[in-house]
DNA sequence: TATATATATGCCTTGACAGGCATATGCCGG
DNA sequence: CCGGCATATGCCTGTCAAGGCATATATATA
């Protein structure tokens, strides 16, 4: 649901994440040096954007390699379509008065 | 700061304030009659809208009309922007998988 | 098998926040 | 000026979740 997205991006520790999966994936002990929090607090993160299906996991030994998952962000951008039209109607209403000049 | 941007798109309520906004300007009273929650309750929830950039008021004798600001949803597109690229970037490369046939 | 490494889970405390009720504020008609 | 309508604010409480520490689990290596 939207609603568990958007309270997962809230967090700026897990938009983080997110953005250091968007260029590659990384195993938990790399988020931890990044994160600048303790393992346990990095694992229960992944665990929440694991269940919201932000990311997905691959067992790499004794590693956990994370890689993401946009599907739900696709969502979000689909909440904001109605939006978008209203902020593009707005700016074209904009451009008429300029153009108009009145 | 999107931060503050996202955390109050997780509360269901805020969200439907501003879909209501987006059709139309709505006094308090209206949102009051659409929200099942009291008229504080509501009061305070636009307060947080407002505070946030993401509504504006205009008084009308001792009504106050709401209306919906997008500048902070713009700064949320633009955030977006990069996963698009990224989930773009996976569909192309699904669609060239299933062209080859391999 | 014992130990080290990598990650996950459990328990607990703390802080933030939503919304309820009572009440203050502002504006109107009479 | 007064009572009534529309909205905002203050105070209080319950809920919930983040992250710290200790510990469990799984895998590798010696």
């Amino acid at each position: 649901m939207t609603t568990a997205v958007f309270e997962i991006l809230a967090e700026p520790s897990r938009r983080r994440v997110l953005d250091l999966l968007r260029e590659q994936e990384h195993t938990v002990g790399e988020l931890v040096d990044e994160l600048d929090m303790s393992q346990p607090a990095v694992s229960k993160l992944l665990r929440v954007l694991r269940d919201a299906g932000l990311v997905d996991v691959r067992v790499d030994a004794q590693r956990r390699v994370y890689s993401l998952r946009a599907e739900p962000l696709a969502d979000l951008d689909a909440w904001l379509a109605p939006y978008r039209k209203f902020w593009r109607g707005k700016l074209t209403a904009l451009q008429r008065h300029i153009a108009n000049n009145d």
